[in-house]
DNA sequence: AGCACGCCGACT
DNA sequence: GTCGGCGTGCTC
């Protein structure tokens, strides 16, 4: 190449390019921050576009977050920038949610491209509404060679005066797999056809009328209708107890959302998201309303996402993850349990979404009201100081047929039950009597399995997840040991690990398979039934079991706290807990607190309509606190007990907490980076207290070992920038995690 | 999060 | 001699 051209080649490339637009795009990859991309000369990108962008070899999606700024500090040169590929053809994320996004990730202290992971969970949904392929016959004679199967001939009978359908459609009718199907469409004998999206989502009403309230529900209805008419933020807690009627009240606030036409979400905790009280809603609303949780099927999933970004659902109950939906118009939220454990999340992004929930509805500008029978103490600490307005719900009936609740003392020696059983002699009686009399009983442990602990008679060990410290529960309907964090599962050995004896291991303890066989000893003639999450085939047999009870082909039934939401059962009026201490050990700040809420609410399970019940409670401990109110039923005085402990050693509500798990493979390091981080903690700040490291209280989980700091500051002080100070100022070897849990729930 | 680049063991 | 393990580091 001549010279001078080589020199006018450079000049050219040296010259000033015509300055790019550039965008700022967020990615759902953990960067602090959206990366620059050129914007395409054509390319209309407001914010909140979806789009396809290059990142090194691949390509992601992301959403414009704003323009960009060559001069800002520490942006990417221009030469550096590459360009957006596409925008997809959706209407952009909205504002409110693009802010919520930033906010959330600045709360919890994580990338803000894994919350926005979350609010676009289902990236397929970007392409386009679901097409479903479907199958028609082809014009024209069956090709030669072609073989005429009975199956291939009911597939072309099916199809010979109906439309085509989709191959797993005429693969069930004609009793083959679509295979079969797909086999006749690379043959040429059937046609595939793209078929429009599926099912619309029906529209809810909110204009049919509701049901007769009571005046005290009237009232609350109308406060909550004029919140909605406001269209302002405002928090209010709605706080009533079972059967006050706190649902009806709460769908007349979607009503008025419906009929001004906005969207309103309700979250429920993922376990109260049953079928049953989404019929519910269909009643009053004349249609049902979009379901958002974990396993929705995919195909669903992509459906709804988009249908919520275009605004054409209008109502969606779903668990927490439901609260990163891209709604354009939010106009209610709605956080049904309130109090529920369920809401935090532990794991990837750790949130707590009834908080989330109070965040979004700020900034979106629109009333949110939490809904309990027994609420939280953030949430009547919030009330009490005039943050959260307050509706009180008296129950419809005066409260005269609340359950008699015994405590049954095991200490005493009349009250215990006999070596290797767990059923008190007291809860015994009870049962006979429940049972003679035609009615039914329920029966509450809140631990899966038929014995939490198994260990050798001839040399004490103990069988223990090789992944966690924790022991192995054995399953005697799986023949299984389980670990109950992790998911290992092994077979029973038949000699011990430790010594080789052999027929040597003994179960200690309880779980509602041991009880269940227990009162299956005792009762022989009784119709006994389980409930817990795992039982053996997923929720449809849960569900279907829950019909047997109704139908009365349920005498007894035992179970987990799957067992304590919402269902109605009017025969049932003896409720047993197996061990009401379970929840109280080990020390968690909350363990008091959720026990009254859990054991509450199982308590809330006896009796109904006519029939007075009666509850019985197991308990080490019947002169603590929570076992008094329960047996008084008196929820305020034990919520204003653990108020005032709270209050005394400033722990939330009346004090924060952040919490630092550091976690690894090799224990040494995790160690010594937990030791570092100790020593680098804001010791010279009075305000401040640090507790740790300690082994967390599961010290080794999956295979990690685990040391916990823990951060505790004054009410009004954010730690998020303490804690920011405190990270950058330790540095994290390799193989070493350390994660950030503001205001930690569990802790484990 | 992926995916590449980059240095050390068992195989065509 | 290469295939491949996963340890660090970068992606606008």
């Amino acid at each position: 190449m001549p010279e001078a051209a080589e020199f006018r080649l450079e000049a050219e490339d040296a010259r000033p390019a015509p300055a790019a637009r550039r965008v700022r795009v967020l990615l759902p990859l953990p960067f602090p921050e959206p990366f620059d991309y050129g914007a395409p000369p054509g390319l209309d990108l407001p914010p909140g576009s979806y789009v396809e962008v290059p990142l090194g070899p691949r390509r992601v999606f992301g959403v414009v977050w704003g323009e960009g700024d060559p001069a800002a500090p520490g942006a990417v040169p221009d030469a550096k920038l590459k360009p957006v590929l596409r925008r997809f053809d959706l209407p952009p994320m909205p504002e409110v949610s693009r802010r919520f996004v930033d906010w959330v990730a600045a709360y919890t202290m994580t990338p803000p491209g894994n919350v926005l992971r979350m609010a676009v969970s289902v990236s397929a949904a970007l392409e386009g509404p679901r097409v479903l392929t479907a199958y028609g016959r082809a014009d024209g004679d069956l090709p030669d060679g072609f073989k005429l199967s009975p199956q291939r001939r009911r597939i072309l009978d099916l199809l010979a005066d109906g439309p085509p359908r989709p191959a797993a459609e005429l693969a069930a009718e004609a009793g083959c797999t679509p295979a079969v199907v797909r086999a006749m469409a690379d043959a040429g004998v059937l046609l595939p056809v793209p078929l429009r999206s599926g099912p619309r989502f029906a529209v809810p009403d909110g204009a049919l009328p509701g049901p007769t309230l009571s005046p005290p529900q009237a009232a609350a209805a109308e406060t909550l209708r004029e919140k909605v008419a406001a269209g302002a933020y405002s928090a209010t807690l709605l706080d009533g107890v079972t059967g006050s009627g706190k649902t009806e009240v709460y769908f007349e606030a979607i009503a008025a959302a419906l009929r001004a036409g906005r969207q309103a979400l309700v979250l429920l905790p993922e376990i109260a998201l049953s079928p049953q009280s989404l019929d519910r809603f269909a009643r009053r609303f004349g249609a049902r309303p979009a379901e958002w949780h974990s396993d929705l099927p995919p195909p669903l999933r992509r459906n709804t996402w988009r249908a919520v970004a275009s605004g054409e659902v209008r109502v969606v109950v779903g668990a927490r993850s439901a609260l990163f939906l891209p709604y354009p118009d939010l106009g209610l939220i709605i956080v049904d349990e309130e109090h529920e454990p369920a809401f935090k999340q532990e794991e990837g992004v750790v949130y707590h979404a009834r908080d989330m929930a109070v965040a979004r509805a700020h900034l979106g500008r629109i009333p949110i009201v939490l809904v309990s029978a027994t609420p939280s103490l953030e949430t009547l600490a919030n009330a009490e100081a005039g943050r959260y307005g307050r509706i009180d719900l008296p129950d419809r009936h005066g409260g005269a047929e609340l359950p008699e609740v015994t405590l049954i003392d095991l200490r005493r020696p009349d009250a215990a039950p006999p070596p290797r059983h767990w059923l008190s002699p007291v809860l015994r009686d009870a049962l006979t009597e429940t049972l003679a009399a035609g009615e039914q009983a329920m029966l509450f442990l809140n631990r899966r399995g038929y014995a939490p602990l198994t260990l050798c008679r001839a040399c004490g060990h103990r069988l223990q997840c090789p992944n966690c410290t924790a022991w192995l529960v054995e399953h005697r309907l799986s023949r299984r040991l389980q670990c109950h964090h992790c998911g290992y599962t092994a077979r029973l050995p038949d000699e011990c690990p430790q010594c080789g004896a052999e027929g040597s291991f003994v179960a200690c303890g309880p779980g509602v398979e041991r009880v269940a066989e227990e009162v299956t000893e005792l009762f022989p003639d009784a119709r006994v039934a389980v409930l817990t999450s795992d039982t053996l085939l997923g929720p449809r047999a849960m569900q279907e079991t829950v019909e047997r009870v109704k139908a009365h082909e349920i005498d007894l039934l035992i179970g987990t706290q799957v067992m304590a939401k919402g269902h109605h059962f009017p025969l049932l009026t003896l409720v047993g807990v197996v061990d009401a201490d379970l929840g109280l050990s080990g020390g968690d700040l909350r363990a008091g607190e959720r026990t009254f809420q859990l054991l509450h609410q199982v308590a809330g399970r006896a009796g109904r309509e006519s029939r007075p019940g009666r509850v019985f409670l197991q308990t080490h401990m019947p002169d603590t606190p929570v076992m008094r109110a329960l047996a008084a039923h008196d929820r305020d005085a034990f919520l204003a007990h653990e108020a005032e402990a709270r209050r005394q050693t400033e722990m939330p509500p009346y004090g924060r907490l952040a919490a630092l798990i550091v976690s690894g493979e090799d224990e040494r390091t995790v160690e010594q980076a937990a030791l570092r981080l100790g020593r680098a903690a804001p010791h010279d700040r009075p305000e401040l207290t640090v507790l740790g490291p300690a082994p967390a209280p599961l010290a080794i989980l999956r295979g990690r070992h685990r040391r916990r700091l823990l951060l505790r500051g004054p009410k009004g002080l954010a730690l998020q920038p303490v804690v920011a100070d405190w990270l950058a100022a330790v540095e994290i070897p390799a193989g070493v995690r350390v994660q950030v849990d503001i205001d930690p729930y569990s802790f484990l």
